[in-house]
DNA sequence: ATAATTGCAAAAGCTTTGCATGGCC
DNA sequence: GGCCATGCAAAGCTTTTGCAATTAT
């Protein structure tokens, strides 16, 4: 994803195209691994180290509410943000803070068939994500 | 879950039975919906308005430790408990607080048999859960 | 008796807010 | 020009921590 991309993606959503947005949106995609807030506020120390924590999290917050990124929970309680936008699943290590997408189609249309026959009484469901926990294997 | 096996469950945790301990665990019995801290507190104004925040949140993290309680994300970074300890998934309102549980031993084996022909590479799958996001119908 | 738990209050996160300043469209 | 976003610092909320006093075994 490069700069003129963010940008784009910044005007289709009608959100103005500032130079914070795009850092942070420059800083996620550089961490590429579902970073929390302070994640980012690191990586942003290194190319814009003016900007302020306050704004960090506004931006987010824009971002989660146009849509151009995704929470994703944690046992722990720190937020953390997903540029992926795809219906996807995540891989939890039990052992340290790592998350990995999963995606895996064949899976989902598994699931939607088994929910299509299968309608869980009193609920309409309008999306389902799987938390995989476990451990990454090291070799 | 009365009293008594309330002590009994902290007996066979090897963990002392203290009033507190068994208060707090009725409270969230008594809430029955995943309660927060929060809403745990308040709970326990009723009957025990004497027991002081900083005990409940130590109790909490030593029945979760002991795997008595299970901690429950969400996406607002608020921690939430559940005395299900079964396998089981969660059902998220959009619109409100509300989680519900969710148990379908049928799903669990398609799910477990898919995995078992198709594993995941680089990751030794502990444990499955879904977050089925979606609405109460209200009927 | 002794080892663990509680209570209290202070502090430590992480995140939000308000308002004046500055920047985008 | 007008409105929106930013920066800063202060405040908010939930949770954690330390230590002396108390309680369970």
């Amino acid at each position: 994803m490069g700069t003129a991309e963010i940008i784009d993606k910044l005007k289709q959503n009608n959100l103005r195209v500032t130079p914070q947005r795009v850092a942070i949106f420059e800083a996620i995609y550089a961490l590429n691994n579902h970073p929390t807030a302070e994640n980012i506020i690191s990586q942003l120390q290194k190319n814009h180290p003016y900007i302020s924590t306050g704004t960090v999290y506004k931006v987010l917050d824009t971002l989660v509410a146009s849509k151009l990124l995704i929470k994703v929970k944690t046992e722990k309680g720190i937020l953390r943000y997903d540029p992926v936008l795809s219906t996807h699943h995540h891989l939890y290590c039990l052992e340290t803070d790592r998350i990995e997408d999963y995606e895996d189609d064949e899976f989902d249309e598994i699931i939607n068939a088994y929910f299509e026959s299968n309608k869980i009484k009193n609920f309409q469901i309008k999306e389902i994500k799987l938390q995989i926990t476990g451990n990454f294997k090291t070799n």
